[in-house]
DNA sequence: CGCCGGTTTGAGTCCATTCAAGAGGAGTGG
DNA sequence: CCACTCCTCTTGAATGGACTCAAACCGGCG
């Protein structure tokens, strides 16, 4: 066990164990999927909107994200994923990609070919269970955003994706709660959000001016947890992770 | 066979068999499944956000959505479901239900017990493979209904979702891609374009005074699709409906 | 030191909203 | 059969939140 524990690809267990129990053969079988390392620089692409790709991939550092191009030339961007995240998952289903994935900083991922993933799915129900769970989390999270976009202002839906992020990025060990690293640009804020980059750095002054916030590059310091999550009409209930035994408010432990 | 084919659940075999092939043991054991009758008038909820429901649906006739409110009281609707589609397959993984679902018009429903709908994905891989696609296709409309409402004007995003409900109605047997009945009030238009309703009405008259649509009362008459989709930047891709064999314009035999 | 991508700020504009009121149609009950 | 209500659709006028355009600022880096 221990020498399977320490394949990269272990690093995909903690946020698949979070949405069901796995035995140690189904954890030893997904250590043991084949896979192939690359490194991509920002902006890279891991799969174009269109192409029929062979490959998903877990996400060992960095950030990536997923987005769609309008006639204009506007972005939406759809998803943001973090270290330990399997980044398109659905291809593996779906055949055909439907929209971009992209490297938002430097990052290192594990390719898996999509036909040993299937055919682990198959083979052992619970970890297909598991794969499928953690897409329909995605979906759920596409929900919210797709409400944020459509119905809240622009204080709201920014006050929201920060809120997010703290819980996501603290879940994955990368960050506190109320003080993290943005790993984006106000420009890249701003295609999450539905918004031009230029309201998403008059919002940011305007949550900092409220006392919410405190900002200094990219790092963000969450000032007053419950004001900010209150003001982003935040609920963190679609990120469908039981809070059970996790601080959800850091800033009073 | 023809015993079995005859269940109401052989509802869900045509989309479900849009996805991938199934063989006779796998259609039988689907309409073998538990399930119980119910009607339903409209606005009534199927499940609501934060339920920990106990069945998912088989839509027999009507139109359902999803929603999800916000602080100030706006609605978002997140998906129209039209017969044949499995409503909610999704909660039978998830477990607590995100977001509300509610019927649009009178319906009936078939309710599946999650536990029998696991069970069977679980021991037939082809059919848990063929759910979890359901649901993927069900998360790729909700990146392009993201995507509409975050980056399209209001004339784009009205064509657009008209484009789509003629498409996925005419796939559904529900009308002719050129001409059909839409469901819904400007109103519910509105609440999923992410605009008010007064702004819907002038917008389709718009699509009206430019020869694109006409309209009576619910039905809704595509004048010249190319151009409609042309103005809504529509491509039917996200759909993942594999459209040869199929005619995609109508208007052109 | 000068470039470059990202951030910040100001001024003017516009798309969509809000508010308000009227018209049309379906259903109900006296 | 008509009066009445309720809901949806329609239209106008005024408002406003976010956008556009433009310029300046800033920090990192070659």
């Amino acid at each position: 066990m221990a020498g399977q524990s320490e394949s990269l690809l272990s690093a995909m267990l903690p946020k698949l164990e979070t949405w069901a129990p796995l035995d140690d053969d189904d954890r030893a079988a997904l250590i043991a999927l084949p896979y192939r390392l690359q490194s991509l620089a920002p902006t890279k692409y891991i799969v174009r909107e269109g192409d029929r790709a062979e490959h998903s991939c877990l996400l060992l550092s960095g950030f990536a994200f997923r987005s769609k191009i309008v006639r204009d030339g506007g972005r939406q961007i759809l998803a943001l994923h973090m270290r330990g995240d399997m980044v398109d998952l659905q291809n593996a289903v779906l055949g055909r990609a439907d929209h971009n994935v992209q490297a938002l900083t430097e990052i290192e991922i594990a390719l898996i070919p999509h036909e040993a993933i299937l055919r682990l799915a198959a083979d052992r129900p619970r970890v297909g269970r598991v794969m499928w769970h953690d897409t329909l989390v995605d979906g759920s999270i596409n929900r919210e955003w797709n409400t944020n976009v459509g119905r809240r202002d622009a204080t709201t839906r920014l006050a929201h994706l920060l809120c997010e992020f703290a819980l996501r990025l603290s879940f994955a060990g990368l960050g506190e709660q109320c003080n993290y690293e943005l790993p984006m640009t106000q420009e890249q804020l701003a295609d999450c959000l539905g918004l031009t980059s230029v309201h998403v750095n008059r919002t940011l002054k305007g949550l900092e001016a409220n006392g919410l916030i405190t900002r200094t590059a990219r790092n963000v310091r969450v000032v007053d947890w419950d004001r900010l999550a209150a003001v982003g009409d935040f609920n963190s209930a679609y990120l469908h992770v039981d809070l059970e035994g996790r601080s959800i408010d850091p800033s009073r432990p």
